[in-house]
DNA sequence: ATCGCCGGTAGACACTGTCTACGGACGGAT
DNA sequence: ATCCGTCCGTAGACAGTGTCTACCGGCGAT
């Protein structure tokens, strides 16, 4: 009846996101993986050939955590495409910056399996989303580029971000007026208040 | 009087550009890097005590060719401020998106040491002159915070781009058009043509 | 009761980064 | 000329890694 006894898998990739959070990447060693989860070294292979296919499962729980706080916060915001692109746009730089490890791992495509499946499985929809909301908040532009440009800028920021190097840059402590600059850049000056 | 006999230093860090430049940062092993200079696997540890410090030099070169690339393209422009940004931009992006490892090295900040003085003592001066041209550009802004958000969007579309996943949400086959919508998002709609 | 398979164990292998002991060449002082 | 110390590179050991393979115990189906 419980199945967190059976599913070895799970349980495995249960201990992968509580290692990555607790200690980053590079601490998601196959063989720690299954020292934590009371397994010999041997027995991942069994449900996850190789290590990155297991590394890529534990980022598949990112992706849908990302996805999950995406449309909760997208319920949430009740304004207008604009306010629904920031509310987005928060979330994602929120997300990036929240666990020390997760976000890394997400896009580190050298630890994931080649052409895996949940970055495209969850983006495309998510970029799809966010080109809609741009189509509506910025009726005249290019919806998908400016959502790729958007796009882009927000990964940049939470990877320079984390990196410490736009704080030193700008001198900002805080993300939010940087957020701010990008939102004004993309979507024009703020109107729907 | 051939200091490339001696200099063992500097004979690593070739081995290690060239062999970055052909087969991507994971190959950037201590033990293959000396196999390629033709020494024991001991040897490197009398120049760079850890293999992080070496991979730092290595990065270094990246850096030092960025900044070089980055002064040429600026001689070479003669337009106003807005095109010496526009020419920036491009240099930056022709270079993330040149060889498939250095880039990845430079920005992969679990393998160079930490508080890596390369990046800061080269990106930070390229990041004022870039903030000092965003100010003659655009007089109205906060320069350092549209610089940053620049940065952080040129960055981001490198990334995503290498990884082909803009290429998948835009349709795009060249970083041209997107790179034309980013600098109007930050700069304003091209004026000084 | 017996057989086969599933799921996990245990050991080997090649490889990595780091550490330590060794060796040999070179230069300067006596 | 001899000795000594200081570089600079070698070689081996060590712990740890991912992958592969042989093994084995228990369980269900025949």
């Amino acid at each position: 009846m419980n199945e967190s006894d059976t599913n070895l898998r799970d349980r495995l990739v249960d201990a992968g996101v509580a290692l990555l959070a607790a200690e980053g990447p590079q601490a998601l060693t196959l063989r720690e993986i299954a020292r934590r989860t009371g397994v010999s070294h041997g027995a991942p292979r069994r449900y996850f050939p190789t290590h990155l296919e297991l590394l890529s499962a534990i980022a598949g729980r990112g992706f849908a955590d990302l996805a999950g706080r995406a449309h909760c916060a997208l319920g949430r915001e009740t304004g207008g495409p604009r306010a629904q692109v920031a509310a987005l746009a928060r979330t994602y730089l929120e997300f990036a910056l929240d666990g020390p490890g997760m976000y890394e791992l997400m896009f580190r495509h050298d630890l994931l399996e080649s052409g895996w499946l949940g970055l495209r499985d969850t983006s495309l929809p998510l970029f799809s989303l966010l080109a809609g909301l741009i189509g509506d908040a910025v009726p005249g532009a290019d919806a998908r580029r400016v959502a790729g440009a958007l796009w882009a800028n927000l990964h940049g920021v939470a990877q320079l971000w984390r990196w410490r190097s736009l704080q030193l840059a700008t001198g900002d402590e805080d993300f939010g007026p940087l957020l701010d600059t990008v939102l004004a850049a993309h979507l024009g000056p703020e109107a729907g208040r």
